[in-house]
DNA sequence: CTGGCAACCGGATCATTGATCCAGTGCTCG
DNA sequence: CGAGCACTGGATCAATGATCCGGTTGCCAG
């Protein structure tokens, strides 16, 4: 405990690292990060064991905890690190659309591509990848038009959308969830009486269509993004939500 | 008479009868997954481990293995169960929003209820009380005239923009990650070269409303798959997403 | 009554894994 | 040459998921 490591209880990204890393060394944060999303790419988010990650890298385990603080370290790097293969636009305000559909829909590849990092979402992601695409988001609807509260709202919607969208897809595309999948869909065959519509619809039909599906909900949001900036940039003030979604608030 | 069988520990009157120790009833399910729910809801997701369950139920660790077969059952059958406190409106085809937007909200509130939930989201939910829910809205979007592709499209929106939501708002208010969130915003402003809008907007501004922000995206799909329902009831076929095609629902 | 069977319980035990301790090894700089 | 720093890894710990196997209890047929 008496290491460089001590201090602030924050996310990787807020500490400073380890070492400045000017040379390289044999092994590095870098070596370590590739090599675990090829372990991770390869076989799973839960084959994922430090001593395994060292013995690919022809370390030993311990070694990697010099360069590394945690386990979750190398998670949230790893996580970070697939991002950088998103692209970010050009910045072109005469077709915000555009850009941020580009933006989406690399984000949304990525995740698909890595399917282990679906599991990964549920912590903050605070690497620099992440943060340079989420910047251009906000600063793309800023851009647009878009003035608080939608301009919030609105990076909100299409990065949790895709998120949710992502995180689903790839809980039943997973190779071995696709039994699963398949087995569902019989289940609900097999209960027609219960689930009519599941039995005959839904996203676990063999037919059903990840892609269209997605492309539609993107459709909607920004649609209604659209809408809400031209409408409130035209004319007078504000108006929070329109319809009556408010109404419903449990405990 | 009288002879009490080799090995047990003292004489049978100083021994408690034979249940009389647990008042609770026998083990079973129901009671491991209660009880799970209520450690999960204390003291978080890292800190269920079938001992520290079995401990709070007064048994051996090794019981538990007799009612479920992995901790990953627990866990799965755990997930469901909270699903069961969302109410599932009454059918109304004259007002398909408002059924949808308290089933959407009733499913965000228990998420957010139970923050570990978020980071269990990553498997197939193919309990009871999610399909039952899943079955309302499919049903309900069906009743309100959707047809393929739309109902599929509409589904998958809707649940995924919650999944996503509540995956990262759980991510952001779980109570360790309070401290990240104010240093990120720190973190945002030290760099405000690099971060020039996250450093005064982003949903990790210190005033950052989630519940409006999310009210927002809801209202935005709906609007979108209320137009597209319409449009395609109305008029004839239904042209698939394009970015810009249905741009005009509204203006 | 009684023997047996099936449901149910739990102590001991295993393998795996994240993490730490500490004893090194090589390299650079004075 | 030798002191100190960057870096490595074998031994080791504690926690955990899971299994083995030997109890115990309630009940029911004979």
């Amino acid at each position: 405990m008496g290491t460089k490591h001590s201090g602030s209880p924050g996310d990787v990204w807020l500490r400073p690292p380890a070492r400045a890393a000017r040379e390289a060394p044999p092994l590095s944060r870098d070596r370590i990060v590739d090599e675990a999303i090829a372990l991770l790419d390869e076989e799973g988010a839960d084959r994922l064991t430090m001593r395994r990650l060292a013995e690919r890298l022809g370390t030993g385990s311990t070694t990697l905890y010099w360069h590394v603080k945690t386990k979750n370290d190398v998670l949230d790097l790893t996580l970070d690190a697939i991002f950088a293969a998103v692209e970010i636009p050009r910045a072109d305000s005469q077709d915000w659309r555009a850009g941020i559909t580009a933006l989406i829909s690399g984000w949304r590849a990525v995740l698909l591509e890595h399917p282990w990092s679906a599991a990964l979402l549920g912590r903050p992601m605070l690497g620099p990848h992440v943060l340079a695409r989420s910047e251009f988001l906000y600063a793309t609807l800023l851009d647009a038009g878009a003035t608080e509260p939608h301009l919030t709202a609105a990076a909100y919607s299409l990065s949790n959308y895709v998120i949710g969208s992502a995180l689903m897809q790839a809980t039943w595309t997973a190779g071995e969830e696709q039994a699963t999948r398949a087995a569902a869909q019989d289940y609900f065959r097999a209960n027609r009486d219960r689930y009519p519509v599941l039995a005959t619809h839904g996203p676990l039909a063999e037919d059903s269509d990840w892609e269209t599906s997605f492309t539609f909900g993107l459709t909607w949001l920004l649609d209604g993004i659209q809408a809400t900036i031209s409408a409130s940039s035209a004319g007078g003030a504000a108006n929070g939500p329109s319809t009556k979604a408010a109404s419903h608030a449990r405990q």
